[in-house]
DNA sequence: CCCTGATTCGC
DNA sequence: GCGAATCAGG
């Protein structure tokens, strides 16, 4: 594979939407992620877009660092939600917080929103069902944007809530999810037959 | 271990 | 110019 114009336009565009070397390359196909990452950097769109995240410099094993220092200041602090700093500091600490839980996770969907069908119980075995509840205690609770292709897509909780996230565990060889709702999610027809009603 | 980008250097 | 190997880090 070459870089033609047209796959250029796409790492071009890929990259600026700010997708990772190894999204591009396996939307181009034929280039690995090095590849990309290397085109990048030939065609000089490294630091991506404005962002003030410049990277200080990898490796670096001569001391002498010939860096001008003539550098515009990155600036750009966060905006914070302003968290709102405790009144004073207790030397007590005998209010106990309610539960953090999955903290400040705004909801995936907006609240009102009908739901897609979750799977009913009496259409699954019960020896899976009790597997995938376990399962969930034990979820490594994503959010969307951590899943990857290996980590379980299994939704788990109320979309609508912040009491929502992904399962996350590893998945099965090409399956979106675990091994246990893979179990859920997969069933073959003549099984869900005999089970209904 | 999974992933990210950065750099080097033989081709 | 290209990209695998390697590095540095999350």
């Amino acid at each position: 594979m070459s870089w033609t114009e047209e796959r250029v336009e796409t790492l071009k565009k890929m990259w600026a939407e700010g997708q990772s070397a190894s999204q591009i390359a396996k939307e181009l196909g034929g280039v690995t992620r090095n590849a990309v990452i290397g085109k990048v950097h030939r065609l000089g769109l490294s630091n991506r877009a404005g962002s003030a995240a410049a990277k200080p410099a990898a490796k670096e094993k001569p001391a002498a660092k010939p860096e001008p220092a003539a550098r515009p200041a990155p600036e750009a602090a966060q905006h914070r939600a302003t968290p709102a700093p405790e009144a004073a500091t207790e030397p007590s600490e005998i209010r106990r917080e309610p539960a953090p839980a999955p903290a400040l996770r705004k909801p995936v969907v907006p609240a009102g929103q009908p739901l897609p069908p979750q799977p009913s119980a009496n259409e699954i075995s019960p020896e899976t069902l009790a597997s995938a509840r376990e399962v969930e205690k034990n979820a490594k609770k994503l959010t969307l944007m951590e899943l990857t292709e290996r980590t379980c897509k299994w939704p788990i909780g109320d979309p609508a809530t912040e009491d929502f996230w992904f399962c996350g565990l590893p998945t099965q060889q090409g399956k979106p999810y675990c091994e246990t709702h893979v179990s859920v999610a997969f069933q073959p027809m003549s099984a869900r037959r005999d089970r209904k009603r």
